[in-house]
DNA sequence: TCATGAAGTTGACGGTGTCAACATAAATCC
DNA sequence: GGATTTATGTTGACACCGTCAACTTCATGA
């Protein structure tokens, strides 16, 4: 192996992952990520300049693969409030196959304002999506008119909630899969709210 | 002053949550928590098995306060949407004033099923009075009957969405107090969607 | 009175984040 | 092309952390 690693923040980026997804957030650690991309204790501050920067790049990522998700949720479908419905499963799918990046992604360091600045950016571009398929569905007269962002956050609260408590388990019920039946309610719920004084016959 | 504490565990207890909501997660240390209390290093273990047994024990008393925080707010007020609507204002403001707490509390020390158990009984608790306040709506007729089981926890996602979302700093909106704004707006949802079937003029 | 057990201490172990000092490789400039 | 600079790794150290074994103190009750 030559000394210069050559792709050593790439590499650190998949091993802090691929730690967190394993082995949970309490083992992973600076060292561990670097032990397992082959480096020294001290090399990934070369790229990071601390551990809250390799967590945040790492949860910047999450917001990518989230984004990349809902994408492909909605691919092929043109039916609004069905588009409205894949995006929420499709979050709170994603929020249940990684719980330790969903944790990540809108743990602790979101809360700290000003640092990690980029994590709020990639959020946002998660939001895009959904403010687009009710900007659609509006523009299509299948949603009723008004604040598309007030709209937008109003699912997205929801939807958010409904995959945070489903991480923490406890939403499972009297025994049927209590989280995606919770979603279908809850859509049934939004669509009615979301849909114009006169609704079309379903 | 005494080789014996007398009372450590509820010494350690208070001393962890003063970390915790001064210093937040990251500073909070079993250590930290035992020289607060004017005690040795391993102390802590007479009474936790291990650090996650303290934060646990933080976190159950955290759902604790939640729940006398919701009763209070529901103290004196006897109409049913209001009740309703209160008590998801709690909640949110509880959220707002322990940021570090709520995450504590929802955490993942909820995510181990059956490791602190006690956990998942005290949110079952706080849980209970938002049942409550909806039960009591059906029975006087202004929230439409159903499965209340199930539309308690459609009003539970719904505001524990919102309470994750306000403090990861994602719902200030235009510049007018975006949180209670979105709050009021998804009473009036929710409350559209509780209602019975010929809702009463309001 | 004295054994016993609960509650607290000391000292140690390996692990961790971080930094200063050093080493190496690659890129740039004469 | 050779020298210098700069980016990228390494080593060693520091203080802190969770945890445990061994020890000490003190209250209690036979």
């Amino acid at each position: 192996m030559t000394y210069h690693h050559g792709n050593l923040r790439e590499a650190l980026l998949e091993a802090a992952t691929d730690l967190l997804t394993t082995e949970g957030p309490q083992n992973l650690s600076l060292r561990a990520a670097a032990r397992k991309a082959g480096v020294s204790q001290s090399a990934p501050y070369r790229h990071f300049s601390a551990k809250g920067d390799l967590l945040s790049a790492v949860g910047q990522r999450g917001f990518l693969r989230l984004r990349d998700h809902l994408l492909a949720c909605l691919e092929g479908q043109p039916e609004h409030r069905e588009r409205l419905y894949r995006s929420g499963a499709g979050y709170v799918e994603f929020a249940e196959k990684n719980p330790h990046l969903f944790r990540l992604m809108f743990g602790p360091l979101m809360a700290s304002e000003d640092e990690h600045e980029g994590l709020h950016l990639h959020c946002r571009e998660c939001f895009a999506v959904l403010m687009e398929v009710i900007s659609e569905g509006q523009a299509a007269g299948v949603f009723k008119s008004g604040n598309t962002e007030e709209l937008a956050k109003l699912t997205w609260t929801m939807v958010h909630g409904i995959a945070h408590l489903a991480i923490d388990n406890q939403l499972k019920s009297e025994g049927y899969g209590g989280r995606y039946e919770m979603l279908r309610m809850l859509g049934r719920h939004l669509v009615e709210g979301l849909a114009p004084r006169h609704p079309s016959a379903d």
